[in-house]
DNA sequence: TATTGTTATACTCTATAACTATA
DNA sequence: TATAGTTATAGAGTATAACAATA
């Protein structure tokens, strides 16, 4: 007896499968957003202050947010407000680099201590159910395939 | 030679994992926005209609998409103008049953068909791969090993 | 009294366009 | 002239609270 998958139930098993994979993210970021809320800070601050590991220019931290430049700025404000960065203006004088305090230090520890302590990824699956994963998520994402 | 893994390999891989994962899930949501996109309609709506399938309560749809009842009324509203739903009285008088007119279910049929066929899961993985994706993303949400 | 849907309002996240300062 | 950041403003998406009708 051959396992025929014909077309439809093809598709219609891609869908639920879609399904899972956008589920199984937004479980994860859940988590991700229960932190920051925990630390009573909103998410894209946090998000911001994540990827401060060390000072950086606004315009870089646009870049890799992908989003608009005046939309850092407003962030930047809030952040300095909440006394967890300072702008520090760099050699190129246009440049402004976001530097977190040492405030903004300790809660950025706090924040990715929480999110690896409690990710899901960790959490639910085995080693080799993570060594199982990765090669398909990167198929996935491999873009060199697109048609 | 053993291969070990400790504690902190592991964290550092299991954070590029859930980058990873939310990155494909991310991909994959960006075939169903480029499909609401195509056809003109706001992606809140196109996930509406994509629910529609047969008539269902406001509240229904609520609790579906996980929102509030407010928010189902402002799309209601939405795709009423647009000529998509009609809003049917239940027999419980207080009930509105969501229901899709003629042009509703044809935009329905053509959404679904579009987000079928970009699938990234269709069009990225084989089927051994889909197959072995499904079980690790269910371990994944898999709640009732939760702590 | 509890539930369904509605209204008015407001909040969060994010972008666009025009601007200033520096290069 | 091109680039970095800023300002003012606007839009999308969504929620809260108070309300009306029905059960």
């Amino acid at each position: 007896m051959v396992r025929v998958i014909d077309d439809e139930d093809r598709t219609a098993q891609a869908r639920e499968l879609a399904e899972l994979l956008v589920r199984s993210a937004e479980e994860s970021k859940a988590v991700f957003t229960g932190t920051a809320a925990e630390i009573d800070l909103p998410v894209p601050l946090a998000r911001a202050i994540v990827r401060l590991s060390e000072p950086a220019p606004m315009r870089e931290l646009a870049d890799d947010l992908a989003c608009d430049r005046s939309y850092i700025t407003n962030l930047a404000d809030q952040l300095e407000e909440r006394g967890l960065v300072d702008r520090v203006t760099g050699t190129d004088r246009r440049i402004k680099l976001l530097r977190l305090t040492a405030q903004g230090q300790a809660l950025r520890e706090k924040i990715t201590r929480r999110v690896s302590e409690s990710a899901l990824v960790l959490r639910r699956l085995d080693d080799d159910q993570r060594a199982a994963l990765r090669p398909l998520l990167e198929a996935l994402l491999d873009s060199s395939g697109e048609s």
